[in-house]
DNA sequence: TTGTAAGCGTTATCAA
DNA sequence: TTGATAACGCTTACAA
């Protein structure tokens, strides 16, 4: 392949003179800018892009840490994520880590490697301490609340959303709650667990640990949590339950086991889906769309200062009301 | 931040040990390779890898043309992919395109450009003329049937399987068959279609055309759809739908008209989701992990051949008998 | 087993 | 407005 010396030589003119065409600098004649142009077009000719990255120290490219594609709670904030960076010219280099700490740094290893210039941590299983430690090499945004610490955060205040399902449930009457969670181990849902914690104790409604149902990612895992809890003799008369794809696999289970919905149990979903519009769900929404979007947003801003201060944005929930409850 | 030059000098070795010790090349004492490894960590150095890049022609990336990651259908085929490549230590470059062809052909300019080392298109608007232009700069793979292309392909036998289901619906007696579709125009899509009008063609059933429901995406689509022929005189007694998820939107909706499933209609989906097994829906899986696996194996082989030659690796398609027929 | 030096293909600097 | 030439940070002949 044809490279920059070559086409100055068949230009007639100097390799800074190519370049200079190349990135459209002032400063170069007509006529040999139209000579650069027709050689280029002539020998089919593209830069080495490796040879731009390594001079200027910058390479477009945003990397993605996120646990699995497949789940829409993380392919939403993609999407967002996505409609941002790509018209700005930013390419995302995806990798998907299933929470394996290793995949992980992987990626910000990438970032001290200047293979790319910042790094979006959708959700993650790192302490906070060790991405801290990436910052000196490039900005770092997490779609988590990990408090005030030295990268910057795009978040949604699961704990306050969490409890205001709870306050709505009880304010329509209901005493008997169970909640579907999917890690237990989680930054999102351990404020989800806390919510549920305090929001029993300061209510006095008890709390029946057995209906707390942990690991429900799929739809499947939400029909067979439902499978568990209505072999018990004491039932929940109302579930919160985070994800409203695992809501609607409830859902769909619950049909077989004649449960009426809500007369017989109530329900509240998270993350506003599709699939819970199409089935009337009750939810919660979470901007997830603009979640991915305002990391990207933050990122860009932070590429081009030498020792940007962390950026905190707080998103807000909104709870939408269907006929689950 | 330090580069192989300053390890070399603190360390008391030239740079080429440098080099060695950090790609385990033999020939190195186990006294200077101590000293070189010592030295990387105090210093805390690391490769900067537009460099490498540059200077071995490599970038162990790939790139990945996909139009939407949310839909199952390619998020499964990357799924696969992603878990082929990455253990291969290998990157995906992920550019969501929704079938514009600038961000697919910016991909394959990157191919050009070498910043990826190949590309896998999951599904593309582009002409194969196009993309058969391209593999001058490296190997391609598509994952839709383009003929015998000078690219790679692995492809399921869309106009079979389709054919298969028809034939099962015919076998079970049902002979007013409608058909809910994606795309009106893709390439997988197209041969679905000319197989439902051969089929009706060739069995001598009637084919009505009304029955027929292009962009069909989501789930709200498929309860749409039912909206629709709902309304009309005639209705057909069985359904072909493209897309489990849109199969599972309709069924859902199928429950406020009373409709029974299979009774009053049969439904056959296509690529075996987890919604689909959760509603016991007859589908027919289409191996879309496979399908994203042996692009990334094919893409693997050809990087390493100087010019390798197109393969294309037919998947089968498998019927799975559920309830819903 | 080790080191010198020549690339890789760009952009940046500086002088003209 | 132009062009030599020096980076950028690495790998790899080739020589020792």
């Amino acid at each position: 392949m044809a490279n920059i010396k070559e086409i100055a030589r068949i230009a007639g003119v100097s390799v800074t003179t190519v370049s200079r065409v190349l990135n459209n600098h002032p400063y170069v004649s007509p006529q040999k800018r139209a000579a650069v142009l027709a050689t280029i077009e002539q020998l089919n000719y593209t830069r080495n892009m490796n040879a731009v990255h390594l001079i200027t120290g910058r390479t477009g490219a945003i990397g993605v840490v996120i646990p699995n594609i497949n789940y829409y709670y993380f392919s939403a904030i993609l999407e967002g994520l996505a409609r941002e960076a790509l018209p700005a010219k930013y390419r995302l280099i995806l990798c998907q880590t299933s929470y394996r700490p290793e995949e992980e740094l992987q990626v910000l290893d990438m970032l001290r490697n200047k293979e790319i210039d910042g790094v979006v941590i959708v959700s993650t299983a790192l302490k906070p301490e060790t991405i801290e430690a990436y910052t000196a090499y490039g900005p770092v945004v997490t779609c988590q609340d990990s408090g005030e610490r030295r990268f910057s955060s795009v978040y949604l205040e699961h704990y306050a959303a969490f409890w205001h399902g709870l306050q709505y449930l009880r304010n329509k009457g209901y005493r008997k709650i169970g909640y579907f969670e999917g890690r237990q181990h989680g930054s999102s849902s351990g404020l989800r667990q806390k919510a549920f914690g305090d929001f029993h104790r300061e209510s006095g409604i008890p709390l029946h640990p057995e209906w707390i149902m942990f690991d429900c990612a799929t739809e499947e895992d939400g029909a067979a949590a439902l499978d568990r809890l209505w072999q018990m003799e004491e039932r929940p008369d109302a579930l919160i339950i985070a994800g409203d794809h695992v809501a609607a696999g409830l859902m769909i289970a619950a049909r077989s086991y004649k449960i009426r919905i809500p007369e017989d149990l109530a329900i509240i979903g998270f993350d506003n889906q599709p699939i819970g519009r199409l089935l009337g769900l009750t939810t919660i929404d979470n901007q997830l769309f603009e979640m991915g979007a305002a990391a990207f947003r933050i990122i860009h801003d932070q590429i081009n200062e030498d020792a940007p201060s962390p950026v905190y944005r707080k998103l807000d929930y909104r709870l939408i009301e269907r006929t689950t409850v």
